[in-house]
DNA sequence: GAGTGGTCTAGACCACACG
DNA sequence: GTGTGGTCTAGACCACTCA
């Protein structure tokens, strides 16, 4: 049979069996799948139900659709994930670990003109500047070295990151809109591998991320890990 | 007004509009939007339409919703994406260069213990193995060393890799279903620095990767990039 | 009980693709 | 023209929350 937990809404049954059927390779990549008069039919639901399904196999990747022509099984070379702008401290104290934040710097400055393009100001304008390094359990994790856009956030420099993580701070008062990542294996400066406690040359893991408000950019972070005391993990599900 | 690109869809004009407001901090994280009924009027649509739009906006996680409670405005620390498991020949054949691959090694072997259990193996059980040096304008650009079960590609030692790559195939013979990455930095090892032509100890960007099909694991890959050749790039949007 | 979201239905009109 | 998906409607029943 087809129906080991009942009572789930029918749009779901209808998409849980075509899923189940993906999977078996039923319908192998590019293959045409039952249309929605079909499946009407073979469910005994109304054809909105079954749009429902198909709709949302379509949103995840799984289906594609062709309005009069049908639809048709994706090759999943795409997988949707939902990435999370984690706080490092919520990070650390998840894992039981304890989190001190050292402010190593914290201050304004005039933005050099390739900083001041990505924040959508001017070259010259004043930026915020902060240097930060997180330790977990007293052994140096991320150097966060953070510009920020005062009209995002323009109480920054009164913060007292040794309690609140900047992405903490932020993430308040100044809601993300689109965000943008690089990731890069790096050496450490003499700057950065004397505060992060490693040989210079050691091979870091470097994140850079900005993340931009509706109407302005808010804040460009690089943030230098050590090498393996850092892993970027995550998994991804149809 | 509210109307830039008429002639859309109801459900996405509401859905426009809701998304403009949050935007404009007209709703702030965690503050109660107008309900279903309240749009219902607003807008003079049907319930379904409304509800679409709010539904899809949970879906994208621009709003949290609770039965009997209502719609709220979330805390965007949530973005989504869809991740591309791109190979890297269209990778670089975008770039319009040119991507050449050595195989170094291709065999079957008997799988030690932990990796036969990341494969859902048996120890000592077979697994195929391939090394492959991928280069771009025939410069070293990423080494290539990658389990994979046989019961997933039987027929995988018999390709040419120079030809296709391994990505590529193992898209086309075993649908992938979940996967999982893990990134780090670390110095390249005697080997991989010969192979890339670096210096032994030269940070590298590490992606190990994992994929999934419906039954059992299909294959495993370290892909380790020389410093600075290669940065991982992505942008999320609401 | 009143208000909220979760869902389903039966029918309808439309745009599009293909023969 | 026939079949496909894209969408909307008006009304309905339900489960849930809160007062």
């Amino acid at each position: 049979m087809d129906d080991p937990t009942a009572s789930l809404a029918p749009y779901a049954r209808v998409k849980r069996h075509l899923k189940a059927e993906l999977a078996d390779g039923r319908y192998p990549p590019g293959a045409l799948m039952p249309s929605e008069a079909e499946l009407v039919q073979q469910f005994g639901v109304s054809r909105m139900t079954v749009n429902r399904a198909l709709r949302e196999l379509a949103a995840e990747g799984m289906v594609e659709r062709l309005q009069g022509v049908g639809t048709f099984a994706a090759q999943l070379h795409k997988v949707s994930t939902t990435l999370t702008i984690r706080d490092l401290h919520e990070e650390i104290e998840a894992r039981g670990h304890h989190h001190e934040a050292r402010v190593l710097l914290l201050r304004a400055e005039r933005a050099p003109a390739p900083l001041a393009a990505r924040l959508g100001l001017k070259a010259g304008a004043e930026v915020f500047h902060s240097l930060i390094l997180h330790l977990e359990n007293s052994q140096p994790l991320q150097l966060e070295d953070r510009y920020v856009n005062p009209a995002a956030a323009p109480d920054y420099l009164a913060q007292d990151f040794s309690r609140v993580t900047p992405t903490h701070y932020l993430l308040d008062v100044a809601p993300l809109w689109e965000a943008q990542f690089a990731i890069e294996a790096a050496p450490a400066s003499a700057e950065e591998a004397q505060h992060l406690a490693i040989a210079e040359g050691e091979a870091c893991l470097v994140m850079v991320r900005r993340t931009v408000g509706q109407k302005a950019p808010i804040t460009i972070a690089r943030l230098v890990h050590p090498d393996s005391r850092y892993q970027i993990d995550w998994a991804i599900k149809p």
